[in-house]
DNA sequence: CGGTTGCCCTGGGGGC
DNA sequence: TGCCCCCAGGGCAACC
């Protein structure tokens, strides 16, 4: 279930192998992921030079240096190969010794610097495509995301007017990465309950302190989750390993029936379900 | 136009 | 025991 912080992980991750190396072969195993690959897309990408390892909500973004003749000529434009993950998708590094793919290592490419990295991902939501990167801005993927969460221009006051005279739940507001990219289901439930704020509250209701609690719990608990991914990163680095954000330990997310960790009600943690998606709360605590 | 619904996909778990 | 149904997730198109 990578959100912001385990896309974020995930980034810090494999940035140490990919960042100025060169990637020597490129191998799609299937034609389509969620979306079809890009055409030739293993003959536009062998011989680059991986620039910068980026992330945006919960795309990665990984910038390739325009192709190049054999005397350093740029034959081409710089590209961004964009890797989402969708829920069920993993990155998994390790040496490039010719073992034998698993089944849902649907893509698998190697550097110069004899690392191999293989896109893993059984439920096939996600997304890989290459585009250049002038053209990254104006993607209509991209171009209509809302600031990134951990960014100072995300305050108080930004998500206050985000929000004002909406009608829909908070706890859709803060799905929609229009109006702030890079947080899904489980760090949505997770903040509104640090900030003591019902997920049915109407959107626009939220102001003042209320924002302002809002704001400070979706930093805190995106700021946590990737301090606890940084410790787990040797987890998934590993090809072997399991991803470090299922051993997460969330306070309501996933835990109908328990009692609730920020106060005595009795009532335990509720599951509702809003616009097709499980929310997990305490009736008492939020508001 | 804001808001909501359904579809994409498949492993796994629960229920019968 | 085995089978079927449904759920999980994010993004986007279609619809009201």
């Amino acid at each position: 279930m990578p959100e912001l912080p385990e896309v974020e992980t995930v980034r810090r991750g494999i940035a140490p192998h990919l960042e100025g190396a060169r990637i020597i072969r490129f191998e799609a195993r299937r034609a389509d992921l969620r979306t079809p690959l890009p055409r030739h897309l293993a003959a536009r990408v062998t011989g680059r030079r991986v620039l910068a390892v980026r992330r945006r909500a919960k795309y990665l973004l990984i910038d390739l240096e325009a192709p190049r003749t054999g005397k350093g000529a740029p034959t081409g434009a710089p590209e961004v190969m964009i890797i989402h993950l969708g829920m069920s998708g993993r990155l998994l590094v390790g040496p490039d010794n010719g073992a034998p793919p698993g089944p849902h290592e649907h893509i698998a490419f190697a550097t110069d610097r004899g690392t191999e990295i293989r896109f893993s991902d059984p439920r096939r939501f996600g997304v890989l495509d290459l585009l250049p990167s002038d053209a990254f801005s104006a993607d209509k993927r991209f171009a209509p995301l809302g600031p990134e969460p951990l960014a100072p221009e995300f305050d108080a006051a930004y998500l206050e007017q985000a929000l004002a005279g909406s009608r829909t739940t908070i706890k859709a507001a803060l799905l929609d990465q229009h109006r702030l990219a890079g947080v899904g289901n489980i760090y949505a439930c997770e903040a509104l309950f640090q900030a003591g704020i019902s997920p049915r509250r109407q959107a626009g209701t939220v102001r003042g302190e209320r924002a302002a609690r809002l704001v400070a719990a979706i930093k805190d608990v995106l700021a946590r989750a990737i301090a606890a991914g940084g410790s787990s990163a040797r987890d998934y680095v590993q090809a072997s390993g399991e991803a470090g954000w299922f051993q997460h330990a969330w306070a309501v997310y996933d835990r109908e029936g328990t009692p609730c960790p920020g106060c005595d009600c009795g009532r335990g943690v509720r599951r509702i379900v809003q616009g097709g998606r499980s929310t997990f709360y305490c009736a008492s605590r939020q508001r």
